[in-house]
DNA sequence: ACTTATTTTTAGACCTATCTAAAATTTTTC
DNA sequence: GAAAAATTTTAGATAGGTCTAAAAATAAGT
């Protein structure tokens, strides 16, 4: 009745689809976040279904029952904690961490994952700025808004990142945007939606429409 | 072109069962090793050989190759670097710590198992005892000699242990056997082969032939 | 609303790792 | 050295997770 390795995955996945709102989540949704075809994805719903761990209608998509929003919330306190300890104590970068704690994340043992997380301070947010879920699976919701949907003027502070990957996270660091940064939004570009921002007071440039949905920040 | 968590587990437990010396391991030892039956070793066998990991000639046992066996090291120092994290850094007890590592050895990425083994210090040993190899695959040859083989009046120092399973470790715990302490061998009875040992030079208690045969020492 | 396009599901197949039962080989015993 | 015992391999089956191709259901366009 142990729940596979693959499993895990589509849980988290329909979490991290579904929002804070657990809106439903299409199956090519699915196909697209497993890296799987839509057949696939349909095979696995109802497996996932068959164990109560989602509410699966034909067609309808799928919400997470409360079992499975529990497990799901579990793996990504996993994934976040250890993404934690491979930043804070290993010394990785946040642009090489995802990959390898989306297998450590698989790793049980509730045990493991209490003493890493006392070890490392409990924690309440990830290097990416996510928050970490407790043990109980309690997790802060923060009402963030992506840098896309801000106006010329605001002073902005950089609270999260929505793309995890090595690539987005290096052309950051190359641009000199890390969490807690301060943007000073100047302007808005009409045609292309790039935005000409000021960092910490400090440095000033472009940032494209492509990168600022991606990034999450509150107003100061 | 990878290797599974299944084959990774067969080279591990050919290692561990072909000795320093590197003697042929029978098919029945193996499916007692990963608790599976003899025509799943034979299968899995086949596709070894075929990948060139291991010597295979029917019915005539396996030995690792030199490829089977750099990457056999890989996974046992990944093992025991993983139970000196847990140990060391999380705090957990050697009676714990086999199973989870059984699941973290199998982790890719070659950078992490190299911070990790920064972090922890280099170490040279695990919890148990057993040494861990080098990022090149060199592991230094300890030849120590079972607590069965010594003879009365001998005294040793414990080096390791043989059972890595919780029951035997918190066994020793009971006794106050941990690595490092000094025995000194008072008799050993003739009809079970027990040893009454003096311990730090203060405590004495009997150890069975069965503890015995588990426990590695080195005379002093 | 009816046709077309898109999405989703079914049907049938494959691969991996496992199993049982039976056949083949090696080892042991007398 | 032949018969019995033990070990190992083959043959055929099952379960999990994936695929392609085709059918069914839903959504969109005019």
């Amino acid at each position: 009745m142990a729940n596979s390795f693959t499993e895990e995955n589509y849980l988290k996945i329909i979490h991290n689809l579904s929002g804070p709102e657990g809106v439903e989540v299409s199956t090519n949704a699915l196909a697209e976040g497993t890296s799987t075809r839509a057949a696939s994805v349909t095979d696995m719903l109802k497996k996932l279904a068959e164990k109560q761990l989602i509410n699966y209608k034909k067609y309808q998509g799928v919400t997470l029952t409360d079992e499975g929003r529990t497990l799901a919330l579990k793996i990504i306190r996993k994934h976040r904690l250890w993404e934690v300890f491979l930043v804070e104590t290993l010394g990785f970068g946040w642009d090489e961490v995802h990959d390898i704690a989306e297998e450590l994340e698989h790793i049980p043992s509730d045990r493991l994952v209490d003493r890493l997380a006392a070890f490392l301070g409990n924690p309440q947010f990830d290097p990416h700025g996510d928050p970490i879920p407790d043990a109980k699976g309690n997790m802060p919701a923060a009402n963030y808004l992506k840098l896309s949907e801000v106006v010329e003027g605001d002073k902005v502070v950089i609270m999260g990142v929505l793309d995890h990957e090595t690539p987005f996270l290096q052309h950051l660091d190359r641009s000199g945007v890390t969490l807690g940064c301060q943007l000073e939004i100047k302007e808005i570009n009409d045609y292309d939606k790039s935005a000409l921002v000021q960092i910490d007071a400090v440095k000033t440039l472009f940032i494209s429409q492509e990168v600022s949905k991606n990034l999450l920040v509150q107003r100061l």
